[in-house]
DNA sequence: GATTTTCATTTGTCAGACATTTAATTGTCT
DNA sequence: AGACAATTAAATGTCTGACAAATGAAAATC
């Protein structure tokens, strides 16, 4: 593995991308230790510090752990489920943040996805994601409920039927389709009728998850994509005419 | 934003928390500089090394860039769509390989998601999609190519057909799924029976696509799948095979 | 034999320095 | 006055050297 002093780009970006993909290659297998500080900056011909930034760029993508002490080091680590999850949510809702995709465009793609499980998890699910979809239905209709609760409930409800594909590469891919959503979700007020009308399709949904009637889940799953974007265009549009009446409209 | 020195938890890492939680809660906007290394050395109470490995923690998610120079410094990057598929594809690739994900649950998960984009990619695609989809299938009937470069186009094809959907987040989540799988295809050795029969099922997905039948696509993903799970079936029934007549079994 | 102590190794952090890049500023010439 | 060149300040990139803290192995002790 060597890098190009010349190379424009950083030291330490080169070292890491060499060291990502001897792991991505497989010629680094998982839990192997990596040499130490010390050796690495050696064999790459610069410092200390600059291998540590190599290092800490290959941390922060739960690429390798780091042990202090004797036989401590750099290890390869095997990426697991749940850091997926969090790094692919983490990118999904800065991609939407950031990038003016419009609520329509989301939506869509969440629901389009979603459906895709409805069959596998028509099929497959357990009684406890039944249970736990019924049980965040149940929640859902709770009248103290603050919208973030809602929301959050409303992503377990979902998660549940993802799960209940199970299929986890699938549920991976999902989470970062429907926990990205929600910081556009929480730009919504739901009023108790909205919250009812949702209520409504999530129980429609656990009877046709209970009665393993996938088409019946994707359905109702595209009944309620629609009902998503009405409530959202309706929040759009009152926003939009409320700054139209005062200074700050643009 | 503080840290706490007594948690044992790297400085570097807590400082790069803070600051991302920072920009995806959206107190630091896009394009805005932050402050010097020296000055956030200051702030946080470190040192600059300490500064830059969070800086670089931070870049290595490419929610950062930096910029050399006066007037330079690190600024909230736009986490364009490009760097969302290479982090999603890096992610995935990963996950599946080191997890011990069997390829029919990454099969099954990949085409039911594919088949999300059916409908919609048949009803918008554009002329430019169908005739990236034509000129693959053409391509992949050529006969010296090689298994890598087949399961590229393979790769150029379904891509086109996410695309057609026309929902930049849809293509997003798909990179990750369809992308993954290629280390787990090259394992695969096709033969020109396969090729040919692999070949006529993206000939009739393009059909399909052009007389805007998305029903018939999804149809034609599922044989489709089948057929991809027993090819890989026929070659690890091989390979176990193999294995068991030498001494590297386990 | 079990426990404690010592010790070498390795990462985490710091301080200070110099090199390099970059754009604004200043100076100079036409 | 305007265009071009030199200067300069600010910032990141990199290096050296050092010490602190953690950690497991080995040695010493009971």
């Amino acid at each position: 593995m060597k890098i190009d002093p010349n190379n424009p780009a950083d030291l330490s970006a080169q070292i890491a991308a060499a060291i990502r993909d001897a792991i991505i290659a497989g010629r680094l297998i998982v839990d192997e230790r990596l040499p130490s500080e010390a050796e690495l900056a050696e064999n790459f011909e610069v410092s200390r510090p600059t291998v540590r930034e190599a290092l800490k760029r290959l941390a922060a993508q739960s690429l390798i752990r780091t042990q202090r002490g004797a036989f401590g080091g750099a290890f390869v680590n095997r990426l697991s489920f749940e850091d997926a999850y969090n790094q692919h949510i983490t990118t999904s809702t800065l991609l939407l943040g950031m990038n003016g995709v419009s609520f329509d465009t989301a939506c869509e793609a969440r629901f389009a996805l979603e459906r895709a499980c409805a069959a596998l998890s028509a099929e497959r699910r357990s009684a406890d994601h039944l249970a736990t979809m019924r049980a965040e239905a149940l929640r859902q209709a709770q009248p103290g409920l603050s919208d973030e609760a809602f929301c959050a409930s409303d992503v377990a409800f979902h998660r549940a039927l993802v799960d209940g594909a199970g299929n986890p590469v699938m549920s991976y891919q999902l989470a970062g389709a429907v926990e990205a959503m929600q910081p556009l979700m929480n730009m919504i007020t739901f009023t108790a009728r909205d919250r009812a009308e949702i209520v409504r399709l999530h129980s429609g949904i656990a009877d046709a998850a209970e009665a393993r009637d996938g088409d019946a889940v994707a359905h109702i799953l595209t009944e309620l994509e629609a009902y998503t974007k009405t409530l959202a265009q309706s929040v759009f549009a009152a926003r939009a005419q409320a700054s139209g009446t005062d200074s700050t409209a643009r």
